[in-house]
DNA sequence: AGCACGCCGACT
DNA sequence: GTCGGCGTGCTC
């Protein structure tokens, strides 16, 4: 027995910036005082919560007469493991997020939910003792039956990983088994020692000049970031993989985090042949018990890779070896609501406290990264060749000033997707923008179609008929006639993809057109159909949003149209014009991917914008070394540090007091190194009829910076209006 | 965040 | 008379 008394420390998922304290379960009689990191089931006020142990105390920060008992210890073992609670703790100081909620965005939902979770016994397929008589061309009728046989004759039993590489369905192992040809076996798979023949099912594919070069500057003993700037097609995956295989190699595990939209079946493919080690997935694709196993897994070392979104960022590890972040510049890398965090800067700071090497790998890399690598903060490293025969494409601004457009195309870009679908290849035609047209109006009288609730335009859609807000969910009826002055017709202005499809099927009637936005592909499976029927090859034309320009590959893809490429240039946020070059640069690198030069077409009605020249005419990088430049002349990131502090109110001037009551927490505190932008509109007011607002804070200086969010955070707490109107901070914003 | 408590308006 | 609207306060 314990001879002092102790008391728990306990975070709870409740919006409050504080640790819990709790006596012992009534029942504890355990000479060892329980270990942080174990799940505790508490009650608290009326309800009962699951919480988890952050330390063991000896004095308490409230009346001991308010001290519950815990009701019980859940985890026999620490379910959070030391490195992680370490880095969830960091996270909450450095996001201003209260620690119960990061940690409870850190767990899966079972977990969260107090379950016991378990690995069932890893159960392998071995060949019935029927079976094992057979000859060996004995299923030649079925390839994939025919397969599996042949693999189990030579390797003794295939486990779900063995099969999911070898693409055997659940059906036709149901049918196998059915047939008496395999049976279950409960026997664990054999230890796997570290050799590399154990790790790699295939044989790493022979790296070029630059790709060899790049790879042994990873450095694997020590806490190394590398931004991994290579263009789109010049291999970038193949580097990750052989480090990754070095990692393994040693007898550790690799964490891969990959953009929401890039997570594609064809990407998991890659590294289920690559590697004959148990890979766990983690992204909301994989369902609730699935990704409770998988992060057991990754826990006790079980998984040997960890691939997934975001939130595998927070996955638990046994040793960890290595990170990789994909198309680092993504946004989707950022959390956008609730606990804000980047996954990316988050990565770094668990690499450098693993003192592990993390590679941050893209084509059009973050202005921040760029800055920290020449910067020396980072090294530098990059790829400057295509693999294969492919070249860049070739860029090229049309100036569409007093040119007439048919469905939002001048005339030369009309030309070029002729010529490209008369020489049988494929043409994309990219514009940001779904639907029919952005804005209905009534010529007569001047009515235009308005959503109520955000004040925003209606886009008008066409099949179905409707007129779609596309900022909060309301759709209603396009109406036939203005609802104002009942004039009989109603015009539209603007394109939008439903419309630039419907008049390419006009023009092109015997070509085929594929539209790919988020209304034509509602479920994954879709756009997997849709690539597979354009890989097949044949001459169309694609129409596309954002949802085209990442991580795909086009083979027979020539000419890329950009139908408004302005859009990026007249935004308010002046992260806008960076995200512009990304996205262009992006959607470019889908062009000639094959053999033949691919070829950009940017329509704009500023096409000496110095930004866009430099962007055509020198590159991405250049362009990016021009932007940081302006940056560091108006103090903005990444040459100062930012926050935000958003409010939004069903009644406008509560956002707007609140915010002005925080920037009066800063004029009267001691920080006078933040500079004060705001309150400000959000660069959409109202949406769902509640009303954003923002205070845009910077500092040249940030432990100042992070020492007035805290501040506004003391104040609040204790404030009427801030529990009456919603609130969040953001830290290193990506949108403002 | 939840959940309880408490104080006002329009209903069977 | 009560049902339920949400404003306010509390959670070890």
């Amino acid at each position: 027995m314990q001879n002092k008394p102790f008391y728990l420390k306990i975070a709870l998922p409740v919006p409050l910036p504080i640790l819990f304290d709790y006596l012992p379960p009534n029942n504890y009689l355990e000479p060892e005082l329980p270990l942080p990191g174990i799940r505790v089931k508490v009650p608290f006020g009326p309800r009962e919560l699951i919480g988890v142990l952050v330390e063991v105390g000896e004095q308490v920060n409230t009346g001991q007469e308010k001290l519950k008992h815990a009701l019980e210890f859940i985890d026999q073992t620490h379910c959070l493991t030391e490195e992680l609670l370490h880095l969830c703790q960091w996270a909450s100081q450095y996001y201003r997020h209260p620690l119960g909620e990061v940690i409870s965005s850190a767990l899966p939902k079972r977990y969260r939910k107090g379950d016991i979770v378990q690995l069932d016994e890893d159960s392998a397929w071995v060949l019935s003792t029927e079976a094992k008589g057979l000859p060996s061309d004995a299923l030649k009728r079925s390839k994939k039956q025919q397969l599996l046989f042949q693999y189990l004759l030579k390797n003794d039993c295939a486990s779900k990983d063995d099969c999911r590489r070898l693409e055997i369905s659940s059906a036709t192992l149901k049918a196998m088994k059915t047939k008496g040809l395999i049976e279950n076996s409960h026997s664990s798979q054999p230890p796997k020692d570290n050799l590399v023949a154990t790790i790699l099912a295939e044989k790493p594919k022979p790296l070029n000049a630059e790709q060899a070069e790049v790879l042994e500057k990873i450095s694997y003993h020590q806490f190394q970031c590398s931004l991994l700037e290579g263009v789109t097609g010049s291999g970038k995956t193949e580097v990750y993989m052989q480090a990754i295989a070095r990692a393994l190699g040693a007898g550790r595990q690799a964490l891969v985090l990959i953009p929401e939209i890039g997570l594609t079946p064809q990407t998991l493919k890659r590294f289920h042949q690559r590697f004959q080690v148990a890979i766990a997935e983690l992204h909301s694709r994989v369902s609730e018990l699935e990704r409770a196993k998988n992060w057991l897994k990754a826990k006790e070392g079980l998984a040997r890779i960890i691939i997934g979104t975001r939130l595998a960022a927070l996955a638990p590890t046994q040793n960890l070896g290595i990170i990789i972040i994909d198309e680092e510049h993504d946004a989707s890398f950022k959390q956008q609501d609730g606990f804000r965090y980047s996954a990316r800067d988050l990565s770094i700071y668990r690499a450098s406290q693993a003192k592990i090497p993390i590679i941050l790998g893209s084509a059009t890399p973050a202005l921040e990264s760029l800055h920290n690598a020449f910067a020396g903060k980072f090294q530098h490293l990059e790829l400057t060749r295509r693999a294969g025969k492919a070249n860049m494409p070739t860029m090229q601004a049309v100036d569409i000033r007093n040119t007439k457009l048919s469905a939002g195309l001048s005339p030369g870009a009309l030309e070029a997707i002729r010529s490209t679908i008369d020489a049988g290849r494929q043409a994309l035609i990219f514009l940001n923008r779904r639907g029919y047209a952005p804005l209905l109006y009534c010529h007569a009288c001047g009515w235009n179609a308005r959503c109520p609730s955000c004040e925003m335009n209606f886009t008008l859609h066409q099949n179905p008929k409707l007129l779609c807000c596309h900022h909060c969910d309301t759709r209603r009826p396009a109406p036939t006639q203005c609802p104002a002055c009942n004039h009989g017709q109603l015009s539209y202005s603007g394109t939008g993809t439903e419309q630039t499809w419907e008049s390419m099927t006009t023009l092109f009637p015997h070509v085929p057109i594929f539209r790919i936005d988020r209304d034509t592909t509602k479920n994954k499976h879709d756009l997997g159909k849709v690539l597979e029927e354009i890989n097949r090859g044949e001459a169309c034309i694609l129409v596309g949003t954002q949802m085209l320009a990442k991580g795909h590959h086009l083979e027979s893809l020539d000419l890329v149209v950009i139908t408004n490429t302005d859009q990026g240039l007249m935004s308010p946020d002046f992260k806008s014009i960076e995200r512009m070059g990304q996205l262009i640069t992006q959607v470019a690198g889908r062009a000639g991917r094959g053999e033949q030069r691919g070829r950009v077409l940017l329509q704009s009605y500023q096409p000496e914008h110095p930004g866009l020249q430099t962007l055509i005419t020198q590159g991405y990088h250049q362009f990016a070394i021009r932007l940081l430049e302006k940056r560091k002349q108006a103090h903005l990131p990444p040459y100062s540090y930012a926050a935000l502090l958003r409010a939004e109110s069903k009644r406008q001037q509560n956002a707007i007091e609140l915010l002005q009551l925080a920037k009066r927490v800063l004029n009267s505190g001691h920080r006078k190194n933040i500079k004060i932008l705001g309150p400000l509109p959000a660069f959409i007011e109202k949406v769902n009829n509640r009303y954003r607002y923002q205070l845009q804070l910077t500092s040249l200086n940030r432990s100042n910076l992070h020492h007035g969010l805290k501040d506004i955070q003391e104040v609040f707490s204790r404030n009427a209006l801030s529990k009456r109107t919603k609130w969040s901070l953001d830290v290193d914003p990506i949108e403002y």
